[in-house]
DNA sequence: GATGAATGAGCCTTCATTCAT
DNA sequence: CATGAATGAAGGCTCATTCAT
């Protein structure tokens, strides 16, 4: 459990991973290359292959670690959210925001490198993002059901406002002009807005 | 002396900007490869330089074309509708949906393989990108003034709605449950509320 | 006979040999494409071909055309020089060098680019450039035989002296410092001083 | 441990030299692929790549070499000529001719391969020539000022020398009818004859 | 004469990966 | 664990040349 000072075991495979997934985030999947992803943590590239089994699977992991991460902590950020489908929603937007925002990097390759995976491992993947958005879509769900929410296709609905989530993560900047909590209560307005039922609904 | 009909006119470089969107779109700028491209228009891959100056060429051309023909599209639609913002955002949304769901390689190709483009022309798109987002921001400054819209921040908000209303050119499928009418109804219905002032506003 | 007037005839394929000259002579005949060629004349390049038969002829033409001149100038040069082999080595190196001088281009191209033509016609350029030697050796031997000149290989006298004299015109520039009667000059003492014979010769 | 006598350690490295070398030499850089080269030390092109950086560089490292190595031996062979300048001229002329025709290749490609140097490469190259002239410049600077040597202008006369020199290794062939010594001795007494003061001075 | 389009061969170089050391 | 050397496939691109118009 304890680390021996001086072993620096996994170090090297650790690093591999941060600076993989930096690299792939900057220059995507196929731009980068292992050589690239060798010197920049100072080793030649065959040496890579003691660490990894492929450039393919790499990227496989660096995506599923995420995904799973990502899955486990959002059932936690939900599991203390009891109650109706309004406050769920609104503890999924903050979170699924504020992890976002804090893993630009890991998101980014997990929504748009899907296309260097190879066919097997894409399919892993879509599965497991499948998995995300039942969570909320069953939100959702769960809102027209107890007649708060007024959505014709909540399937329909959960992508969209996922589209809009995820996007914040390219454009956000960190140290802009707004914060990260006023992205997360302006995001929150204007999904919940486009949700709940209204007196005045308009055609 | 008279062009028989399908004689080769333009038609080869019209066959290479075609294949060369759905291969983009399909593999990715990087993945694409010109012998691939040559294939599939039935070329040698050294044709292709008969009709496009570098690959990068056919990208940034393929791009650039996009963004203008969205823009004057975008001027067109817009110019005919006068009034109030919120009039002026159900075509807004409306215009972009249908004209994103028609031209789902466009789109992807114009959002996704940015990455692909040397700084040069990345800098070109991004500022006609800049000037696609600022129609909306107008209109909303425009809600905000008339105090029909209540948002805190025009920008954020246009790049919210920006990027759920184009993450439905990812995920919408023509002949599934939904009608395109569907989408573009679901859309404004979400955005719209999202925007409006309302009595009942939650914090 | 006489050319009407505005019937420019031949003035492409002049164009084409001058250029092409230079070109070669700045870039070598491998690394002289001719689509460069065909833009300094203002065509495309598949329109030389109306006027030269291949890369191949255009260089062998070049050279040879050279070859057949400097031969018949040269022998015309040697036709009024009577005498004594001094006599006709004064001559014969005046105009070596005046010649050579004034058509570096061609000069250059005629000894450094052999190696670009194909077998059948490298022979033939040899062969050519052994008679122009052989108008050297002659004087040479002249020379020794009337004991004017001493010399113990006449032939290798004669390669090293053309070394010198073309060598001549790789370094020399017009308006430099020495004027062309100068390096004439230069190397007609060098070279006599080489041949005749001295009193007081040393080992 | 011990490393098998033969085994490849930098052994692939100078097989590429060697065979770079004479393949340029014969072929020239333009027309010598890369591919040729690979076959010749029977590798895969690809396989180069962990010899050299690339084909200029190859280029470039085999004339600098040669240059460097060209200077250093030249001023071992000049630091034992003490004394007057026609005891120094004997011995540059000696060691030049004997120098160049042992490397003919060498020679041949540092003289006239110049031409596919890049820019930068170009001048370095250019700037060790000048070197390498400036020794025997100096030389001739000597006599002149001994009053031994009768020259107009010992920067011409450097350069006249050097081409009746340098030419000598373009057509000398090794068991020919003249040995290496004959050569040496046929050289010098052109050269020398053509420097030193004669009484008998012709205009 | 000139052209645009096509071709097939070939260019230098990079790639992910393997393997003996 | 790390390396240098090797590989085969593939990359984008240029070339000289041809040919119908």
């Amino acid at each position: 459990m304890t680390r021996t000072a001086g072993s620096h075991g996994p170090t090297t495979s650790l690093a591999i991973q941060e600076a993989g997934l930096r690299l792939i985030y900057e220059h995507g999947y196929e731009a980068m290359s292992l050589r690239q992803l060798a010197a920049e943590v100072g080793l030649q590239s065959a040496s890579l292959y003691n660490h990894i089994k492929t450039k393919q699977d790499l990227l496989f992991k660096l995506i599923h670690n995420h995904m799973i991460t990502l899955l486990e902590q959002t059932d936690a950020a939900l599991s203390v959210a009891t109650g109706n489908a309004e406050h769920k929603l609104r503890r999924f937007i903050h979170h699924h925001l504020t992890y976002h925002m804090a893993k630009k990097q890991e998101v980014f390759v997990a929504n748009f490198e899907l296309r260097g995976l190879d066919s097997r491992n894409y399919k892993t993947i879509i599965s497991l993002r499948r998995d995300y958005e039942s969570r909320l879509i069953a939100i959702l769900d769960q809102g027209v059901a107890e007649r708060s929410f007024d959505l014709t296709d909540t399937h329909v609905s959960a992508y969209a406002m996922l589209a809009m989530l995820t996007g914040a993560c390219t454009w956000y900047k960190p140290h802009g002009r707004l914060s990260e909590e006023d992205v997360v209560e302006l995001h929150t307005r204007m999904l919940l807005d486009g949700c709940l039922r209204h007196m005045d609904r308009n055609s």
